[in-house]
RNA sequence: GCCCGGGUGGCGGAACAGGCAGACGCACAGGACUUAAAAUCCUGCGGUUACUAAAAUAACCGUACCAGUUCGAUUCUGGUCCCGGGCACCA
């Protein structure tokens, strides 16, 4: 017999077969329970990498054990399609955006088949086409309708390399998310999605997501980034207007020694018009917003600021307090005015150090202590209040409720919370994205295009001009149009959308992807939503994860979903990574998914990708731990081959009297049943699942060997191996197809049920006790489970090397740990 | 700076509720099979020391570091160091 298996002609044979079969299509059964199990789809690149591999190799195995487990099993797949590359491949290579799309498709998807992956490809999506986008358009107009989306004037981010502009999320660290090029600041009519209408939901409803990561949620709260405090109304000194700040600690006003506006702020330029510091302003405040634009290390900006010569009134105590404005005060956040307290802010404590500012200590952290004349930092942590007139003593918690309650008696402010989440910025100036379904008309402005005039055809025949912004705008045919409410001329919107929205519902279309009348209908979303199991990279713990979140209770407040969170539970899984760095050309440390099948065949890829590490973590490459997982499956398929004969008997051989070696094995087998099963469902152990079949398989080469020559119990050897089949179908699933036939057995084994544990195997008549003196191991007994406590410490104090240890000594205690072991604490 | 993870043999990792540290795999070493190699199978494999011809055995140390709680700590608590990730003047 040969020692390795043919995988190549294995895999072939079988991915046949179950595309034949329809192995994988599933429908609404309601008399079933559903599970629905989802990977991030992927961006359409061309080539699957290594990181997919280990994406979809997860999901699999989540997929195949829940069909198993008898669960109705949607598991789909489609394409993040719309996007930059494709753009930039037209102009390298003189292709269309469209059809380099396509052929793009083509080869991931044969690949992916190449896997074996149990994808049901009637519910395959691909965001750029028509069927697809237009209901991206369709809920767009969903958004316009209920008045989330609008469109505005506001400073942007814009990428200079991929000209276009970027949503907040989608710039890390000051540069661009896809291309890493440094992002500025441009001033543009744009559209919005007004996702900071949830943003108290969106953090709120994080606490009901009990199925993720406390990571993920962590980031998703710090973006949302909600502050509660108060805003306060100051007087201006000789004006009748008023400046509102937002602070958190209002529990400082009588520290207050400033004011600072943001250099946008509309007052700045009112102070100063017309006076000898018009000038000096203009151009401090041009300055700041040109360097804000520019510079992504605040460490870098200092704290420049300029006096306006104009006072504001602290409402408490009536004294006047100079305004300034400066650069470290935002227009977006807030009211973009600050109440500066020097004493109790590390950055007003900056500030006014430099520009010669006094200070006020009004928060000391114990009750009567003496009040410092200087100060080397700000005081920023818990204490009570001095210098504060009628709220001197009170605690800092205590102070924010009586001034929080003091303002809203007087009118002069209210409590008040601020997010630091933005509103969503969606459009794109981009061609390959889905057009945004909107005419100007000269004579009613804004109009939505009719929802059943959608899709809004993207033109497929685009010719690129160099140096410009969007192709869009330049064609003609797009661009102009008939008003759908006046039938006169008008203009299209030439911008296309984030990719984002595309993205932020398509797992909604899977559960009916071929409906041409909705987005999807409601009775499929109803039993197939939300997603059960999520997998995909922590990378979007705040882009996608959060747009889709906020997409879902759009959709649930409009009445077309019952689900108010989109994915119930979500596993992050690790990067691939191969000498110490992610796998990447430039690195040159690739190994490609197609370079593995061609030599061991997509289980082994697969088998290797789930046990070298758990999934959350990093997985480093390695090509001789692939060679392990490949030798492990030739193991388990010699040993099916070499005990064939277990197959063909009709009078299975099983002795009476079955002796140690045979309760030994079914041990083993009904334990690792168990623990696998339990790897699987509850933990995600897929490194550890694996390995505790290795060590099943061990066993029965160990009963083989033991036994040798001997009556061998043959329907226990035969139970070992079919059920050692059936635990690691989800993992190696053409293999196990493969030996399942080859057993005798006509379907497959991917439509067989999960093997039960049976409890009676579980039971042991022996177990082994650890003997420790002082919390020191000394020794190891066997004795029969049920021996009681006092025997079992008798024959423990008996054993030979426990009496040397104890003698002469008193004992103090004997600790019994039931099963484990008894501790005798001597002095 | 703030907020999260993480640190266990030569390597990837295991130890699930405070109870045998190092499962499983890789690498390595020795042996079997072979004319030979590959493949396969078997055995060993954290460190130090003692004893010994060798094996066996035993003691001590050991889960980044330092304290603490406990009969007993990789696991809990406090502090320190290092590595990775997120945020970027958010008042």
């Amino acid at each position: 017999m040969d020692q390795h298996y043919d995988f190549a002609r294995i895999e072939q044979k079988w991915k046949k077969y179950w595309e034949e079969e329809d192995l994988y299509k599933v429908h609404i059964d309601p008399g079933r329970p559903k599970y629905y199990v989802l990977e991030m789809f992927p961006y359409p690149s061309g080539e699957l990498h290594m990181g997919h591999i280990r994406n979809y190799s997860i999901g699999d195995v989540v997929a195949r054990f829940h069909t198993m487990k008898g669960y109705n099993v949607l598991h789909p797949m489609g394409w993040d399609a719309f996007g930059m590359p494709a753009e930039n491949a037209a102009i390298e290579r003189g292709i269309y955006p469209a059809q380099w799309t396509a052929s793009n498709i083509a080869s991931m998807h044969r690949q992916q088949q190449e896997f074996g992956l149990s994808y049901d490809w009637d519910r395959e999506v691909a965001t750029c086409h028509p069927d697809y986008y237009r209901w991206t358009q369709w809920l767009f107009l969903l958004f316009y309708q209920r008045g989330l989306a609008y469109k505005h004037k506001a400073e942007v981010n814009w990428c200079p390399s991929c000209q276009t502009v970027l949503a907040n999320e989608q710039v890390v660290s000051g540069n661009c998310w896809r291309c890493d090029s440094q992002v500025v600041k441009k001033e543009l009519e744009q559209w919005f999605f007004r996702i900071t209408d949830y943003a108290e939901r969106l953090l709120k409803d994080l606490d009901t997501l009990e199925g993720w990561p406390e990571s993920v949620k962590i980031m998703q709260a710090n973006w949302i980034g909600r502050s509660e405090g108060a805003e306060i109304i100051f007087p201006i000194k000789g004006r009748d207007d008023t400046i509102k700040v937002f602070t958190t600690r209002q529990d400082t006003i009588y520290g207050a020694t400033y004011m600072v506006l943001a250099p946008e702020h509309p007052l700045v330029m009112d102070f100063v018009r017309g006076t000898k510091r018009e000038e000096p302003v203009q151009r401090f405040v041009q300055e700041a917003i040109r360097r804000r634009g520019e510079t992504v290390d605040p460490e870098e900006l200092g704290k420049e600021g300029i006096f306006l010569g104009a006072y504001a009134i602290n409402p408490f105590n009536g004294e006047e307090i100079p305004i300034w404005v400066a650069d470290y005060v935002l227009m977006e956040y807030g009211t973009g005015a600050v109440m500066g307290v020097p004493a109790h802010d590390d950055r007003d404590f900056e500030f006014t150090d430099l520009h010669g500012i006094p200070k006020r200590i009004v928060i000391m952290p114990e009750k009567g202590a003496p009040i410092p004349e200087e100060m080397s930092e700000a005081y920023a942590a818990d204490g009570y209040l001095v210098n504060s007139g009628p709220f001197d003593g009170l605690a800092v918690k205590e102070a924010q409720e009586a001034i929080a309650d003091y303002l809203e008696e007087k009118g002069i402010g209210r409590r008040a919370v601020s997010y630091k989440l933005r509103d969503w910025l969606v459009s794109r100036q981009r061609y390959w994205g889905a057009p945004i379904p909107i005419v100007y008309c000269d004579h009613c402005g804004v109009v939505p295009v009719p929802m059943d005039e959608l899709p809004v055809m993207l033109p497929e025949k685009v010719v690129f001009k160099p140096g410009t912004i969007s192709s869009l705008a330049h064609m003609e045919d797009f661009v102009h149009t008939t008003c759908p409410q006046c039938g006169g001329p008008a203009r299209r919107e030439t911008d296309t959308m984030d990719t984002f929205i595309c993205s932020s519902w398509y797992y909604f279309r899977y559960a009916d992807a071929r409906n041409e009348e909705a987005p999807f209908g409601k009775e499929a979303v109803d039993y197939w939503l939300p997603v059960d199991q999520y997998i995909g990279g922590i990378e979007h713990a705040v882009l996608h994860l959060l747009y889709s979140r906020f997409f879902t209770k759009v959709l649930y407040d409009a009445g077309l979903v019952k689900c108010q969170e989109p994915f119930t539970r979500l596993l992050t899984q690790g990067m691939v990574i191969k000498d110490g760095h992610k796998m990447s050309k430039s690195k040159g440390n690739v190994v490609t998914p197609e370079e593995i099948i061609g030599k061991y065949g997509a289980d082994t890829a697969r088998l290797f990708t789930l046990f070298a590490s758990p999934p959350e973590r990093d997985l480093d490459w390695s090509d001789q731990g692939v060679e392990g997982a490949w030798r492990f499956l030739n193991r388990v398929w010699r040993l099916v081959h070499n005990n064939l004969d277990v197959f063909q008997e009709k009078e299975l051989n099983a002795p009476a009297t079955t002796g140690f070696a045979d309760k030994n094995l079914r041990y083993k087998l009904h334990d690792t049943i168990k623990r696998v099963t339990e790897d699987v469902e509850k933990r995600f152990g897929f490194n550890t699942a694996i390995s505790t079949i290795m060590e099943l398989v061990n066993e029965i080469y160990r009963y083989r060997d033991q036994l040798a020559g001997k009556e061998l119990n043959t329907a226990l050897l035969r139970e070992s191996l079919e059920k050692t089949i059936l635990l690691l179908a989800p993992f190696a699933p053409y293999l196990t197809e493969e030996l399942w036939h080859t057993i005798g057995y006509g379907d497959s084994v991917h439509r067989q049920r999960w093997p039960d544990y049976d409890e009676e195997a579980l039971i042991q008549e022996e177990v082994q006790i650890v003997v420790q003196v002082n919390g020191r191991l000394r020794e190891r007994i066997r004795v029969p489970v049920n021996l009681p406590q006092e025997e079992l410490e008798e024959r423990a104090l008996g054993l030979e090397r426990i009496q040397g240890l104890t003698a002469g000594k008193e004992i103090v205690k004997i600790i019994n740990v039931p099963g484990r072991l008894i501790n005798i604490v001597v002095k």
